[in-house]
DNA sequence: GCTGAGATTCTT
DNA sequence: AGAATCTCAGCA
């Protein structure tokens, strides 16, 4: 089974503690900058008030593209990065809200920071992240355990009763408590 | 084309 | 607590 070909609440927790890597082709030599997914949330289709899928236009069209399409999102001056979840035809996806740098030193403490931080923008938009050249997702140390804390969403007017925001429990690098 | 809301970030 | 600032859907 595809990672990202389940519902996005089990993608979002199994995202954390992935390692998100970008590099740069072309003049930049191959270099890649490597950080640890440390906050996350899910949103579903239509049914989610907070989800863009109740929107028709090409937002909601990329939700239903195949699980590993990336879809960028304007919103305030930000880009955010989001990874279609389960099957064609069933809109849904995971933002990721935070990431803990490797080996940089740049603020990755938010959705708008992080794609700022690893130079991701509106291009990405409905490539897929399974085989990219420029951006990919590794699994990390198995035996590393984390331990994973439920929140309600962030930012958004109206959420669902449920709490679809996940993040690493004590990582000093969450967008907020 | 214009309008208004928005999954944000920074400053006070 | 408020401003800054851009993208997108909806409507004309």
């Amino acid at each position: 089974m595809e990672f990202f070909n389940q519902n996005p609440e089990i993608v979002a927790r199994d995202l954390l503690g992935k390692i998100i890597v970008r590099k740069f082709n072309g003049k930049f030599n191959g270099n890649e900058l490597r950080a640890k997914i440390v906050e996350t949330e899910a949103y579903f289709d239509e049914k989610d008030p907070a989800s863009r899928a109740r929107k028709n236009g090409d937002l909601r069209n990329t939700m239903l593209m195949q699980a590993g399409t990336i879809l960028i999102y304007g919103v305030h001056n930000s880009w955010l990065i989001n990874i279609v979840t389960e099957e064609k035809g069933k809109a849904s996806a995971v933002l990721i809200r935070a990431i803990e740098p490797l080996n940089f030193n740049e603020r990755c403490n938010g959705p708008g920071l992080l794609t700022k931080a690893l130079k991701i923008d509106k291009s990405f938009h409905k490539q897929n992240i399974l085989n990219n050249k420029e951006i990919w997702i590794e699994n990390f140390d198995k035996n590393n355990k984390i331990e994973i804390v439920e929140s309600f969403r962030i930012g958004v007017k109206k959420d669902l009763p449920k709490k679809l925001r996940f993040y690493i429990k004590n990582n000093k690098f969450i967008s907020r408590k």
